[in-house]
DNA sequence: TGTACATCAGTGAACGCGCGTTCACTGATGTAC
DNA sequence: TGTACATCAGTGAACGCGCGTTCACTGATGTAC
């Protein structure tokens, strides 16, 4: 072989690395093959080599993409007390850092409307990963028995992405960082108030 | 001229509606000019008649669906008691019919990732059309003073466009109508909230 | 250990296709006389 | 009132361009002997 053997599996990667930070800041459709190759220091040809689509490496795209935020995020909140946890995820989601740098963060503002478009094929393989997120902000609620606490996961998950989604559709304006504070402590209130309003049931799970 | 006077700000106006809805169901870059103006009856060439560029239509059909959004769910509550608006647009904007026909509904969820990638212009008319929805909304929340209110009402907006991004991300699966029930639930839950909180300061506004 | 051969990641030209846009033309109707 | 002309919304062929994909080729290195 011209190449060693981890090679191939290193330009695999750094494909997929490259193309997960341009799909969230350009959209599915917004970056072709030969730019993304570029981009990884190759040319286009040699794509098909390790793909056997364009769409193929979308999707590969769409699961490193979740799976590094949500390593990132998970690394973040491990180092606190369990009930500082949700807390700690929502300032760090909905900063003016992670509005404007959309390469790095959540894929679901960044890309949630095109998946929803996109094959079944896709969307199933997105839709678990949404799942894995789910339980990853239910345990950052332990003060609440689980279904409470999956509860209150979805509807912190879905005010923080529509939070991001509409901070980046008002600019970086004040607009903006209204919509962010607002969001913010919308979020951390739920977070204060949910374990006294269920505290008879706190030892259930 | 060929036509009566009123004949071309009719097809115009035919082409945008149909614009709008194509838009919302596929995104802004998921359906061209040939088919865009077949779907009004017309040949493609006719198009530049009309519109500058493909990009000076889709910035009219993204003001015309939010017009059009707002319109629907102020008639829906303009019949209702002032205090009850909000929980009925709630219900209504969290609905599975919303979630399954994007093309008549809410551009926030549908086109708000794509509208943050485009042009500043196309942005900046869009942030109008949502600072106009903010508005709306604050004028749901007669009980609480201005400022407080509209804070309500972007979080509670914020709450209701991620979750039906995350409903359609999810399909029409169960863990979608949990998805929608849990964001349902997390609106009214807030709606009912507030007025109590901060009832002390119901009078000033 | 040295030599001949096979492999295959990566190259770059080429392909077909669809898209936004242009343009010469049509023909029904408004307008001037 | 009737006739000749001007208008311009709409037609459909054509254009250039970029994109995803294919393919013959390259050449460094692993492997067989």
């Amino acid at each position: 072989m011209r190449y060693s053997r981890e090679h191939k599996q290193e330009t695999h990667d750094r494909i997929v690395k490259k193309a997960s930070v341009r799909l969230r800041e350009r959209g599915a459709h917004g970056i072709g093959v030969a730019d993304l190759m570029k981009e990884a220091g190759l040319t286009h040809g040699g794509f098909y080599a390790h793909f056997d689509s364009r769409e193929a490496l979308v999707m590969e795209a769409f699961a490193y993409a979740m799976d590094r935020s949500m390593d990132h995020w998970r690394k973040l909140t491990d180092e606190a007390a369990p009930e500082k946890r949700l807390a700690l995820f929502a300032e760090s989601y909905l900063s003016t850092l992670h509005r404007d740098n959309p390469g790095s963060g959540c894929s679901i503002p960044a890309l949630g409307a095109e998946i929803a478009r996109e094959s079944p094929k896709t969307r199933k393989a997105f839709a678990g990963k949404f799942e894995e997120m789910i339980e990853q902000l239910t345990d950052y609620i332990p003060n609440l028995p689980r279904k409470a606490a999956r509860k209150q996961a979805i509807a912190t998950l879905a005010t923080m992405a529509g939070t991001m989604l509409l901070a980046r559709v008002a600019g970086s304006s004040e607009l903006s960082d209204e919509v962010l504070k607002a969001g913010r402590d919308s979020a951390l209130e739920g977070t204060k108030r949910e374990p006294k309003v269920t505290a008879a049931k706190k030892t259930k799970n």
